[in-house]
DNA sequence: AGCACGCCGACT
DNA sequence: GTCGGCGTGCTC
């Protein structure tokens, strides 16, 4: 007999030959086998006879076998993983807690896993009460027992919940989870953020006690060996998480929600990059579980997926986009939302102003009510730094990235790869002497509300150093706080009157096709900070902008009719795949533009699209030059296929190292 | 991941 | 002349 086994290393399946005297079940037990002349644990994911060869001589015996860890579903998910995301099984194994699963089964001698599956308790045994139908906004819409009744049946489905606030989006899940979680066995929780546990940890605790486990990446290495062993030995079923949680060794999984399922947290940025919200989809899926996607601002992929009934759409608001769209319907005031002011930035009295007349007014009216507001500006410094001569603005050197002025240091900084530069009053480029600070970030704006309206504001990345003020950064601290709106995230408690976006048309002049989708969740992420009744402002020079008038009437609706419309213009997600294949070089040699369009024209699929190559900056030491290839394809094996082609010949050749992002954000 | 192999800079 | 830097490659 023989064994496949995966090692949670960068390497492929390796084949052992087993003694005869073996248990049947070998699949999914872990192993102790030889490796570069020392021993490893790894996983048997496939067992072969003799017939099935031929095979190598002289292949190496595994020295023991242990506990059963993986069932068939999990070798499943283990597969599709490693398939999906174009990466080595071993790095799928890895990131799903191999490694502490192997120190816990260690450390603690646990003798004989249990291989009896949740899905295996007969059905007696997890029958809950039937549910009440969600009492809030959308009431006699029967969402909520939808889910209840699709848990307890493991009826798999995948919901999509728009919920109109935050706060409803948690009473929703905790009342889900308090009508079907004491007899549900295997439960993920994941949001986008650590921060976001603290609020979930209280009552998910009361709820279920001793079976709830959190599980992040800050986590040390202990405590999430100790998180693990609680998992595979069953003492804990529920997991709250982020990214990573969906990855959590349960025994069987019978719901996983996903909060704030639009969030870029959710994308992994190096490693394996997953999507933990699509992760989640298939392994709910696979597991024969519940999902349950919710956000106050959900992503256009799953608004897509609920309109052609690939997710059921539960109570909410409204944002299947109709036929007959009235005005009403696609107004969704009241919910406590603050409202939405844009406000027109051409022209005014003072045109070298990044505060408008009209925001001034508003500002000095709320602080002398001394109530709380936020600005937002998309710029951490002073400025960016411009000849007025010939309009050149100064540039790193290595990353083609502006460069920003500190007015404070006095010196240029390159926010994308920390490259500085004292700043010179001649341009580089046509020698001219009018050198000004152009556009603002938040020190320049602090500079103006300080001249404007005599207060002494609080800039949030100031304090960042000391932790202990960041971590009770509210509104109360200061009347005005400015800050990015990345930054902002860390504010919590107490609520604002009124917070503005000084320059949104940064925001939705972003070149990535979901500018103005991530410009809507910022806005809607925000005005959960104002109070009902407040207001959120939008400065623009754009005020007759069409999705900033649907943004500013709360028109879900309309906005996701419109953006959808623009996707399949443009063949983008979700009426197509993108897959981008980041080709670092260490010398941009004046034959490899070449040799990577060959590779890309020889592993071209039917139906995928390629674009580039194109060089873009690279923020790697050793690497310093990447070349980047998009696969856009409507067919996903196509697209597949054409970037395990690309990456297969390239990796070949020596010097190059490749990186492929499946479904990225940013692009 | 480790561990070996291998090819260029600062030391006895 | 050698010691050692870590970049690259392999593991059944």
């Amino acid at each position: 007999m023989y064994v496949d086994v995966v090692f949670p290393l960068k390497i492929p399946p390796l084949t052992y030959r087993i003694p005869a005297d073996m248990p049947r079940d070998l699949k999914g037990r872990i192993v102790k086998a030889p490796l570069m002349g020392r021993s490893s644990y790894g996983l048997i994911v496939d067992v072969f006879n003799k017939a099935d060869g031929p095979f190598k001589k002289g292949m190496k015996e595994i020295q023991s076998v242990h506990q059963q860890c993986a069932s068939g579903t999990d070798l499943q998910f283990l597969k599709w993983l490693s398939h999906y995301y174009t990466t080595p099984m071993g790095i799928a194994l890895k990131s799903c807690f191999f490694e502490e699963i192997v120190a816990a089964l260690k450390k603690y001698e646990i003798a004989a896993l249990n291989p009896v599956r949740y899905s295996d308790v007969p059905d007696s045994r997890i029958a809950g009460r039937p549910p009440d139908d969600y009492p809030g906004e959308a009431a006699g819409e029967k969402g909520l027992s939808h889910v209840c009744g699709s848990i307890r049946d493991r009826d798999y489905r995948t919901f999509l919940l728009h919920a109109p606030t935050a706060p409803l989006e948690h009473s929703l899940l905790l009342e889900i989870l308090g009508n079907t979680g004491a007899a549900a066995r295997g439960i993920i929780i994941l949001v986008p953020e650590i921060r976001q546990i603290e609020s979930l940890e209280l009552p998910l605790g009361r709820m279920f006690e001793q079976r709830l486990c959190v599980l992040h990446s800050k986590l040390g290495k202990g405590k999430r060996t100790e998180a693990v062993r609680r998992l595979i030995t069953g003492e804990s079923d529920v997991v709250l998480g982020t990214r990573s949680a969906v990855l959590a060794p349960l025994r069987g999984v019978s719901f996983i929600a996903v909060l704030g399922e639009h969030s870029p947290s959710y994308k992994g940025e190096e490693g394996l990059r997953y999507n933990a919200r699509d992760v989640a989809v298939m392994k709910g899926f696979i597991e024969k579980g519940c999902v349950l996607l919710s956000s106050v601002c959900p992503s256009t992929e799953s608004v897509y997926n609920a309109t052609i009934s690939k997710y059921t759409q539960i109570a909410g608001n409204r944002i299947m986009p109709s036929r007959t769209p009235g005005p009403e319907a696609s107004h969704m005031t009241g919910h406590g939302r603050p409202k939405i002011r844009i406000i027109n930035q051409q022209g005014g009295k003072h045109k070298d102003l990044f505060i408008t007349e009209e925001l001034l007014k508003e500002a000095k009216k709320i602080l002398s009510k001394n109530e709380g507001l936020l600005f937002l500006i998309n710029r951490k410094g002073y400025s960016l730094i411009r000849c007025e001569d010939c309009g050149h603005i100064a540039q790193c050197k290595k990353c083609m990235m502006s460069l920003v002025f500190h007015k404070g240091e006095g010196r240029a900084r390159c926010h994308y790869c920390g490259y500085e530069e004292g700043i010179t009053d001649i341009c580089g480029e046509c020698k001219g002497t009018r050198i000004k600070a152009f556009g603002a970030g938040t020190e320049r704006i602090k500079e103006e509300v300080e001249e404007m309206l005599k207060t002494e504001p609080l800039l949030i990345e100031k304090i960042k150093g000391s932790p202990k003020i960041s971590s009770e950064l509210s509104p109360d601290l200061s009347p005005l706080i400015i800050g990015t709106a990345y930054a902002a995230r860390r504010i919590r408690g107490g609520e604002f009157s009124a917070a503005a976006f000084l320059n949104i048309d940064v925001l939705l002049a972003q070149p990535d096709f979901r500018a103005y989708e991530r410009a809507f969740q910022e806005i809607m992420h925000i005005s959960q900070m104002v109070r009902p009744g407040g207001t959120v402002f939008l400065q623009t020079r754009n005020p007759g902008d069409r999705v900033l008038r649907l943004i500013r009437n709360y028109d879900f609706e309309g906005f996701y009719n419109y953006e959808l419309s623009q996707r399949k213009a443009l063949d983008f997600p979700p009426f197509s795949r993108l897959i981008l294949v980041n080709i670092f070089a260490k010398k941009l040699a004046a034959g490899l533009l070449s040799e990577i369009q060959t590779a890309v024209a020889e592993s071209r699929e039917e139906g995928a699209e390629v674009l580039g190559p194109v060089e873009i900056p690279s923020a790697s030491k050793s690497h310093k030059y990447c070349i980047q290839v998009l696969i856009k394809s409507k067919n996903s094996k196509a697209a597949n296929a054409t970037v395990k082609g690309i990456s297969n010949k390239l990796e070949k050749t020596g010097g190059l190292k490749v990186h492929v992002d499946v479904d990225p954000l940013k692009i």
